[in-house]
DNA sequence: TGTGGGGTCTCCCATCATGGGAGGGTCAAG
DNA sequence: CTTGACCCTCCCATGATGGGAGACCCCACA
């Protein structure tokens, strides 16, 4: 069934996660490819599937540490799904706050540049805003 | 009117700015303050209002190199406004923009959290996802 | 046997804005 | 003259990612 262990352009190739990236993910300890006689390292399905497994967890931005968390909990089979729902909702929530905030800037900035004619004239709100006048 | 120049730590003091940071601004070349004889730096009245001006562009989320041309047209006295309403709204895209991804990202996570009944149980679609089964 | 090319190794540097800290100079008050 | 507050520069760290140098490994082909 399983193919024998590949090098990391393969493995690269196969999950979609830069050799870059798999190396720095090794050297925090996320993952422990075994080596060949001259120092090449071999991924096997293990291997492999945690790479998957990380790069998932990148694309919903899940920060390395969480995703450390997240695989020891994936390798526990008799962990409680509990826990993996609160990193998840601590996550969704540091998420959506971010999310408000950036909103929230672009609302105010929106404001101010609704109110700048935006022409050739020096007149501007915004520079003014950010001079500080305070009216 | 104006008071004499003052130190870095008053400065910091009086705008809001960390004493690393005016450094750093300075170091970039947004900001060239005078230098007293022991080669302490010296903040006029000019430097101060750009100092003021930089903490209320960050407050906006402006990035430096944004605010490098922020300051060079605040200090144009015959600018057109247009070109800081195209700064502006361009930022604004780009706010608007992450905040929309982050915003999405939470979304799928959140979904996939409200299928996770979250108790003492190993079984857990937040870690079946992330591993990637296909149903 | 030699060489070319592609893959891999490690190590250093850059990003972006920010802060921590070391090691040392300056200055005024006690 | 010491103490303490302030200032200086320089280095390092963050988080995730990429670029690139210099060296090594290996296979195929002439």
């Amino acid at each position: 069934m399983s193919r024998p262990a590949v090098t990391i352009g393969e493995a690269s190739r196969a999950t979609g996660v830069s050799e870059k990236m798999i190396r720095h993910y090794e050297a925090i300890g996320l993952l422990h490819p075994a080596r060949q006689a001259n120092g090449y390292r071999r991924y096997a399905e293990p291997e492999l599937a945690a790479l998957r497994f990380i790069r998932h967890a990148r694309d919903l931005a899940f920060p390395l540490e969480d995703i450390r968390r997240l695989l020891a909990l994936w390798h526990d089979r008799g962990r409680a799904s509990a826990e993996v729902r609160r990193l998840a909702l601590a996550h969704v929530a540091a998420l959506e706050e971010k999310a408000r905030v950036l909103q929230s800037v672009a609302n105010s900035l929106k404001h101010l540049a609704a109110h700048c004619h935006g022409d050739a004239r020096p007149d501007c709100p915004i520079l003014d805003e950010l001079e500080g006048r305070q009216g």
